[in-house]
DNA sequence: AATTAGACAGCTTGCAGAAC
DNA sequence: GTTCTGCAAGCTGTCTAATT
């Protein structure tokens, strides 16, 4: 009897999504199994075999979970998927009002629904808040304290893990606990190796990002070159645009310490492009300000001039006048720096 | 008792073709 | 063009008998 039902189910839903999408039975099938497969699976006739299934609900652009799982459950995923992007998407926009919004909302929501508290998900709404108690707050002890609660056994296993791992790294970073810090992003980063699937494609690059920021501080150069140049692989065959011009400018910075000033001044040339497109106008500044650098040190002293007028230019437009003042500081310090040796 | 081999049933699949 | 059906092939799990 149960079977007949998973037969019925698994083929309504499959014809739903199907016609949702506007497919034909012979577009859906295509490449994945005969259209009479497909025709037999909707009527619910048979069950499809699993790589069949995960082909359909690749081309139908669903998770496997909404055809497996009954209708009540794949609402709860539904839901869950879009609160988990709307929290990336203010993340990366840092707005954490708008992120503080959707973790009261999603509270209330697993509050009433019991289907909801499972432990992932409640893990998950433990590190927005976390996120929030440092960024929102500006409270990273108490951050800190739910951040390692949130780590249990050190054990880093699942996105949620590199996640939460991911911020208490962060956090220690600004306190200048640079030992553990480092610790952490190795953990993390070699746990997103062994994790076949990641449903955040910016997972990758920010802990890498992170940690070969940290490689370059060390002066660990040839393994940040490594993870640089696998961010940049990631960034491209994901069509991705996160943390693209950071990871230019740390390719700079690197290749300007091996003296290779021809192929920093190409890094830091797109840096300059891709942060002046994000309008991320103190890191446009600071790529400018090394250009201009290796422009100096390139005995081009014309170009350098420009390039420190470009950056002291961009800096004025830095909302944050605190930045602004230092970043502007900097440049002039090159100035008079190189103008002492003409 | 545990393992292996063969027979068998049930199921999914693709192809071909009919019906609408 | 789309939907539906019949059929043969192939895969998998279960049962049973033989063997170790």
């Amino acid at each position: 009897m149960r079977r007949i039902g998973l037969l019925e189910k698994t083929g309504e839903k499959i014809a739903y999504y199907r016609k949702k999408n506007g497919f034909s039975r012979q577009y859906l099938a295509d490449n994945i199994c005969d259209e009479s497969t497909l025709y037999r699976i909707e009527k619910g006739q048979q069950l499809p075999r699993l790589d069949i299934l995960k082909e359909i609900c690749m081309k139908l652009n669903i998770p496997i979970e909404y055809i497996l799982s009954d209708n009540d459950e794949a609402e709860l995923i539904s839901y869950v998927q879009k609160f988990k992007r709307l929290c990336r998407e203010s993340l990366y926009q840092l707005d954490f009002i708008t992120l503080q919004y959707h973790y009261e909302e999603a509270k209330n929501f697993s509050n009433n629904n019991p289907l909801l508290n499972n432990r992932q998900f409640l893990r998950f709404l433990s590190w927005i808040e976390a996120v929030l108690y440092h960024k929102r707050d500006q409270n990273p002890e108490k951050a800190e304290i739910l951040l390692r609660k949130l780590i249990q056994n050190g054990k880093i296993i699942n996105e949620i893990d590199i996640n939460i791992t991911n911020s208490l790294g962060l956090l220690l970073l600004e306190q200048n606990k640079l030992k553990e810090a480092l610790r952490l992003f190795i953990s993390s980063y070699k746990a997103l190796e062994n994790s076949p699937y990641i449903e955040d494609k910016s997972l990758f690059p920010r802990v890498a990002y992170n940690l070969a920021c940290l490689y370059y501080e060390n002066h660990r150069d040839s393994e940040c070159f490594d993870i640089c140049y696998r961010l940049e692989y990631y960034l491209q065959s994901n069509h991705l645009f996160y943390c693209a011009g950071e990871v230019r400018y740390l390719l700079g910075i690197l290749h300007k310490r091996k003296n290779d000033l021809d192929i920093a001044q190409q890094y830091f040339d797109e840096a300059v492009n891709i942060f002046s497109f994000e309008r991320k106008y103190a890191f446009c500044s600071q790529s400018l300000h090394s250009l201009a650098e290796i422009h100096y040190l390139k005995g081009d002293s014309r170009n350098g001039e420009l390039h420190v007028n470009k950056a002291l230019s961009i800096a004025d437009s830095i909302n944050d006048q605190e930045i602004s003042n230092a970043i502007k500081e900097e440049i002039k310090h090159t100035i008079k720096q190189y103008a002492s040796r003409l």
